[in-house]
DNA sequence: CAACATGTGG
DNA sequence: TTCACACTGTCTG
DNA sequence: GACAGTGTGTCTCCACATGTTGTA
């Protein structure tokens, strides 16, 4: 852990514009203000450029130039002094309002109340109040702006945060930061060296940008304050995302996405009627079965049951299937009409009653199993996931045209989009064809050779190398085969719903799923469970109670 | 003064 | 900061 | 049993500094 690589003291600079070298490719759907910041950015020093970096990867576009550090720039105010004059920044301005929180420190809002007014400290001023209340008082006497103008002079603001256009472009979405780089340095986060296509471009026009911008806005601040959110808010969220986009790219995808829980959020305002508007634009789930819910809330039974048997004759997943099979025999009863239940299978299960533990149920149930001197792991998804990755880890990562745009990325672009079979069919079929001979040395070979490396459906932490024996010895290459071309039909959706645990008996392995009280199994959980049965595989759920008593 | 929250940086 | 899963509470038949 | 709402953990690093809150 020692061997941390150090790095040079302007690290980040290189970073950044690694990351400027990647945004090339779209030089001409840039708008001229963006051009020009790239200009301007050339043309400025190091340590001023080293100083607009440290900036531009803080939160916010406002800072306390006394409250700035850095060693490693000698001469900080001509830095300053030549991003202002450059245009990226300027000092002196009074704040506004909305950033004085957190600009500000508790003690910094009471010297400046003090100076001005001695007598305020008799009031709320004194020590004990909190920001909070503190706060309130300053805004029941208008004292924002003097509070601003007291401190103006230390205050900072960055003209131009182009940051999330930046990242948007590296990286493609909104989550991955310049960290990226530094942990690649410090090997802390590794990434498999596929060929990255520095030309491919992920957006074609520079409405896609926007409407990605847009998107990864109104997502977060749906995210972050959705629950709080007033209906006409909430309508006029909807209002900023109202035409479909380029298919493709996964922007229309997104954009249902946004839309459909924002329909959701209108149902818990009670808008059923707006929220089924909603739902009718969606093509994706889980848009129909909403729409059949909102239906029933609206006692229109009829067509809830039409949208119900709409599904069922041809479901977009299972779990919207599973979903009206639920709400089929409800609604027929309401019109009094018959309903063909479908055969619920039937699961194998059995009951444990162990005494009381601290810890999670699947601790209990693996702290059992090994007691009764059987291996068992908590894994749930990681198994068969770990199981897809491993077995075609190198196909996975291979150079598809349109897969790779940076060296940042846990899967191809396309890996969860319908032409990712077709666009590797012969690398798949070839690997399949020696899975199913039982060459399973591939597997072990790239659990060696990728150990540590970021991949979507590999955690190394719990997928280790006693599951990979336990695998090797008692999986058959058919078996396993069989598994990979089930989820290779849907590779999304079957990361989901696998047993918790998986047990290694004398006679091979076996799959739990476990249930403590109250829990029950879910519609994702039984899925695999058909599969089981198709295949007699030795696949159960367990259902825990807790033996009572002192 | 300790516990907690948040932002930062290598 | 998403997403899958568990847990809890309510209503219903 | 069905369903909604909420909590939890999360290979989306981890040590550290700073600031806030409440006495853990
Ligand atoms: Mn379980």
């Amino acid at each position: 852990m020692a061997d941390v690589p150090s790095l040079a003291p302007d690290y980040y600079l290189g970073n950044f514009l690694s990351l400027l070298g990647g945004l090339d490719r779209y030089r001409d759907l840039l708008s001229d203000s963006e051009l020009g910041f790239l200009a301007r950015f050339d043309q400025l020093g190091h340590d001023a450029r080293c100083l607009l970096v440290r900036l531009l990867l803080r939160k916010g576009q406002w800072f306390r130039i006394s409250k700035l550090h850095y060693p490693e720039l000698d001469d900080l105010p001509s830095a300053l002094n030549e991003l202002r004059l450059a245009g990226f920044i300027e000092t002196g301005l009074a704040a506004p309002h909305s950033e004085l929180n957190s600009l500000l420190t508790l003690a910094e809002w009471r010297t400046a109340l003090v100076s001005e007014d001695p007598k305020a400290a008799p009031l709320g001023v004194s020590k004990g109040a909190t920001k909070t209340q503190l706060a309130a008082l300053i805004e029941q006497k208008g004292l924002w702006s003097s509070l601003a103008e007291y401190w103006r002079s230390d205050c900072l603001w960055l003209r131009d945060d182009p940051m999330a256009l930046f990242k948007l472009l590296y990286f493609g979405n909104s989550y991955q930061d310049l960290s990226e780089f530094v942990l690649g340095d410090m090997g802390l986060r590794r990434y498999e060296n596929y060929a990255v296509d520095k030309a491919l471009r992920r957006f074609d026009t520079r409405a896609d940008i926007d409407a990605a911008l847009l998107l990864n806005q109104l997502s977060e601040q749906l995210e972050l304050s959705g629950r709080i959110l007033e209906r006409d808010e909430l309508e006029l969220m909807l209002a900023r995302c109202p035409h479909p986009l380029a298919t493709g790219g996964g922007l229309e995808d997104k954009r249902q996405q946004l839309r459909g829980r924002i329909a959701r959020e209108l149902e818990r305002r009670g808008a059923d009627d707006l929220a089924l508007a909603i739902y009718g634009q969606l093509a994706q789930t889980p848009a129909r079965e909403r729409s059949a819910r909102c239906l029933e809330k609206l006692a229109r039974f009829e067509e809830a049951l039409a949208v119900v048997e709409a599904i069922i004759a041809n479901p977009w997943d299972e779990q919207e299937l599973a979903a009206a099979r639920r709400m089929g025999p409800r609604l027929a009863r309401q019109l009094g009409r018959p309903w063909l239940r479908a055969p619920a299978s039937t699961i194998p299960g059995q009951q444990l009653a162990l005494p009381p533990f601290e810890g999670k149920v699947e601790q209990a149930a693996v702290t059992w199993f090994e007691s009764r001197g059987l291996r068992a792991w908590h894994l749930e998804n990681a198994f068969v996931c770990g199981l897809f990755g491993l077995a075609l880890w190198d196909i996975i990562f291979m150079p598809v045209k349109g897969a790779f745009d940076n060296p940042f990325q846990s899967r191809p672009r396309d890996m969860y989009r319908p032409g990712f079979v077709a666009a590797r069919q012969v690398a798949l079929d070839e690997r399949l064809q020696r899975l199913r001979e039982g060459e399973l040395s591939i597997l072990t070979r790239h659990f060696e050779t990728k150990q540590g490396l970021v991949n979507d459906w590999v955690n190394w932490k719990l997928f280790d190398c006693e599951v990979l024996e336990a695998v090797l010895s008692h999986l058959d290459g058919a078996l396993l085969t069989d598994l990979l071309e089930r989820m290779l039909k849907d590779p999304q959706f079957y990361r989901s719903g696998w047993p918790d645990l998986l047990v290694l008996k004398q006679v091979g392995l076996a799959f739990v799923e476990i249930k403590g009280p109250g829990d029950r199994l879910q519609d994702s959980q039984r899925r695999w469970f058909d599969w089981f049965q198709a295949r007699q595989l030795d696949a159960s759920v367990l259902h825990i109670s807790w033996l009572t008593g002192d």
